[in-house]
RNA sequence: GGUCCGGUAGUUCAGUUGGUUAGAAUACAUGCCUGUCACGCAUGGGGUCGCGGGUUCGAGUCCCGUCCGGACCGCCA
């Protein structure tokens, strides 16, 4: 070995010992009759120390080496004169009688410190050298230990791990598939899986019982800071469950992940239908942290002259509570935010409910002090308070309110990123009508069941069916996502019926399934976990960028290797390719 | 496909109404310094102001185009 040591693990107790270390250079101090290096490894630093007094010539040679140097350093540990409190190394040294250069290094294009003086650009390209940094080993290593808890529950409670493949077929539902395509089959080609969805459910065909993979799956679709074209899942199946199984096991998984990896105890898991989640917090994954649900005054405001109230389907509000003091300015500034594009609301309605008890809305010539009253009684306002309110068709008027309560939560400071607020939403609609194609989608999946009272909506009303799916949601981030699948062949068929696939359509793309379905299903069910999201959410980042080691950048390029990249025509010609 | 923000020293940034030789911090180099730990002090080198075109007596600054990076909408079962 070339280290009896790590830089993270000597201490007072062990002076007097003659060690060697090796590492990088991280920093290094001349101050003429002495030089000090701190010497940097994955487990921390320890500093070197070199007295031109004892030994001019090593004093000489420690003062040419450059930052990153890669060194192996031989000498007695210490006790420091000028002891360090603020490193767990701080109360000794390295007495260096002797010191290698292992390699050299070029001066790195930015610092590799805990507020590094680099841009993102640059980490990205000198990716390795940014993973020098605390803060990046820091996150790979609780993503390490993420894995490692998944694999220990599971595996304690029975499920298997088990690889399938990465080169599958193309399905035309869902996202865009990467396609590979075949040199052996001219004009053919594999995709990479979105998910192993159809293998999992083979599996359980297979009598495998409870399955797991911690896999990576492909979307050929835009990025986004907490999507990837290749993320990682924690793909899971099990057979004879039903939905309360699925959710009380996968609970389990997520309560053992908080206590071993967090420390945290006793959070719950609360159970909000689609229905709900959309009808208070507008949003199919709301962030619980804080309340600020939705107030309903659609039936308070009619009638009173005010167009936008009289002709709005909705009208629904929030109340913020100690804003009342928000000044003419702010108000007008969160109005154009809701006015943006990307919001889409048309206006913004406001009450201030003063802390003497008197009102000031700006919709005050429309109604009289008695109707702002019910408003206020409505919306169990105290003075001090301010609501905010939109109107408009009810599903966009809830969204854009959805957006505004997630914005003023983060203004008032109530998304904490170290509490965690966990819930379940259930009963998602089973499909959904897409106006162009003229046809329903799968909100989920073609393979997810309907809830059992919704299943003769089939036939009589598919638009109303409820699937038996489900989402679990943290802190208004959607970790993970599953359903109890179908697994009897006529009413996969049914489904793929409903989802506009001819009988030949749907041989050719899922005849395995199909077929598979004819020897002995299981009843069975399952769930996937975006593993990279879990991981930013735990390290409480809203990017999942810095807990994948090397991720690609906005336009899925990684910057690193330069890739994607053009190849040799000889190399096209061989898999039947031409390009225009 | 679209919207917004950004691109100036190795790096992070400032640069006023278009006007003299484009600055700061940090990094780097050299020298001094025996207890530093973001060491300190002094000196020095370092610029195709992303690229192309235009307006102007004059463009880092204004206009058009383009490339690159970031955030978002669409998209992502």
């Amino acid at each position: 070995m070339l280290r009896t040591h790590t830089c993270g693990e000597l201490r007072i107790a062990d002076a007097g010992k003659e060690v060697t270390l090796a590492g990088w250079l991280q920093r290094s101090r001349d101050l003429g009759g002495m030089t000090f290096i701190d010497l940097r490894d994955r487990y921390g630093l320890t500093q070197l120390a070199f007295n031109m007094e004892e030994d001019a010539d090593l004093c000489k040679k420690a003062r040419a080496m450059g930052r990153e140097y890669v060194l192996q350093a031989k000498g007695r540990v210490v006790e420091r004169s000028n002891k360090n409190p603020n490193l767990p190394t701080g109360d000794i040294e390295i007495l260096v009688s002797e010191i290698t250069v292992l390699n050299p290094a070029a001066t790195p294009p930015f610092t590799i410190e805990e507020n590094t003086d680099g841009g993102d650009e640059l980490r990205m390209k000198f990716r390795y050298l940014d993973i020098r940094r605390n803060l990046v080993r820091r996150n790979l290593e609780l993503r390490h230990q993420m894995a490692f808890e998944t694999r220990r529950f599971l595996s304690e409670n029975h499920f298997l791990e088990i690889e399938t493949p990465v080169l599958i077929k193309s399905t035309p539902e869902g996202a865009r598939d990467f396609l590979v395509p075949s040199r052996v089959h001219a004009g053919q080609f594999y995709a990479l899986p979105q998910s192993p969805q159809t293998f999992k459910q083979l599996l359980m065909v297979g009598g495998i019982d409870r399955y797991f993979q911690i896999v990576k799956c492909f979307r050929d679709e835009d990025l986004r800071a907490d999507r990837q074209p290749e993320f990682t899942q924690i793909d899971c199946e099990m057979s004879f469950v039903t939905r309360n199984d699925v959710l009380e096991t996968f609970e389990g998984l997520a309560k053992h992940l908080f206590k071993s990896v967090k420390g945290i105890n006793n959070l719950d898991f609360e159970r909000i239908s689609y229905h709900d989640a959309i009808k208070y917090y507008g949003s199919d994954k709301p962030d619980t942290r804080f309340g600020m649900r939705f107030v309903d005054i659609t039936g308070l405001v009619k009638g009173s002259g005010f167009q936008v109230f009289d002709e709005a389907e909705l009208v629904v509000g929030i109340k913020a509570e100690g804003c009342a003091d928000y000044t003419r300015k702010q108000i007008d500034e969160l109005t154009e935010w809701v006015r943006r594009p990307q919001i889409g609301a048309k206006g913004l309605v406001y009450v201030k409910h003063n802390t003497d008890g008197t009102f000031k809305t700006s919709v005050e010539k429309f109604f009289q002090e008695g109707q702002i009253q019910k408003w206020i009684e409505a919306f169990e306002s105290k003075p001090g308070d301010l609501l905010l309110i939109l109107a408009g068709e009810a599903l966009p008027t809830r969204k854009a309110l959805g957006e505004l309560r997630l914005e003023m939560g983060r203004r008032l400071g109530l998304r904490n990123p170290d509490t965690f607020a966990c819930l379940w939403v259930v009963d998602f609609p089973l499909l959904e009508w897409n106006p162009e194609a003229r046809r329903y989608f799968a909100m989920h999946h073609p393979f997810t069941a309907p809830l059992p009272d919704d299943t003769h909506l089939l036939d009589s009303d598919p638009g109303k069916a409820r699937a038996n799916a489900y989402d679990m949601v943290i802190n208004g981030v959607e970790v993970g996502g599953g359903s109890i699948r179908i697994f009897d062949r006529p009413l996969q068929e049914k489904m793929f019926e409903v989802l506009g696939f001819t009988p030949e359509e749907a041989r050719n793309q899922f005849g395995f399934l199909l077929e598979a379905f004819r020897y002995g299903a299981p009843p069975h069910g399952g769930i996937a976990f975006g593993f990279d999201r879990l991981c930013a959410l735990f390290g409480g980042s809203d990017s999942i960028r810095d807990f994948i080691a090397f991720p690609k950048n906005n336009a899925a390029r990684d910057v690193m290797i330069d890739s994607p990249s053009p190849v040799d025509l000889a190399q096209l010609k061989e898999l039947h390719l031409k390009l225009e």
